[in-house]
DNA sequence: TTGACATGTCGTGATATTCCGATATATTGG
DNA sequence: CCAATATATCGGAATATCACGACATGTCAA
């Protein structure tokens, strides 16, 4: 061993967060749902209004929809015969940032 | 259809690039390739040494860091018989700030 | 050259994820 | 009440991921 990293100990985050991380990550790794957030950090939306958007069937958007609830990112509010959900993760929005920054912005 | 986002035309990353950043994500949602990569923002570190940092044994280490070469995130350099990890994917230090914001920061 | 060490690769069973059709529930207008 | 709409849920098939043991490769030291 060199003393490259031998004399500072280094500073690290507990296996048991990080898998707490790698769930929430794993929620977010996914192209519908990474559209379905990007569009819930400026409004809100209802089911069929985000499914149109990620062109897929609404009962899919839903099934999306009720996993990242689950995680903690949205929460969802009915109205009528419509449901609305919106952002309740405010940390989202900086990981959305990062990830807008390294894989391209967005364009109308 | 209430007039709440109809006026405003909302600008979105395309579908192609959110499933780039699906798999890039996908990739980093693992809690030992996480640590892994938090050690690697500090310093570039030997196979052995990650693995005995996620306490898993080292071929297991090499696979996951297999994965991460491949979509961008690590570069290796051998030396002798040990082989050196490094981060070449820049925005990596940015996405970990952002979640060790939320799930918790470093300690010893 | 031989043996120990560090790393990398392959195949496999267990488990999880994804997508989809079918169906269910709830709400509104007529 | 009845039909249409919006959302949610269930079950299954295809696929992907994970952890692991076994084995292969390459390097160094004696």
């Amino acid at each position: 061993m060199s003393d490259r990293n031998s004399t500072k100990p280094i500073k690290l985050t507990s296996l048991e967060a990080f898998a707490q991380a790698a769930e929430c990550l794993k929620t977010l790794a996914h192209p519908h749902r990474l559209r379905m957030v990007q569009m819930l950090l400026q409004d809100r939306y209802t089911v069929g209004e985000l499914a149109e958007a990620c062109e897929i069937p609404s009962h899919m958007a839903s099934e999306h929809l009720r996993l990242m609830q689950r995680c903690g990112f949205l929460a969802c509010e009915k109205e009528g015969r419509n449901a609305y959900y919106q952002i309740v993760e405010t940390h989202l929005a900086s990981i959305m940032t990062c990830i807008e920054a390294r894989f391209g912005g967005k364009t109308e």
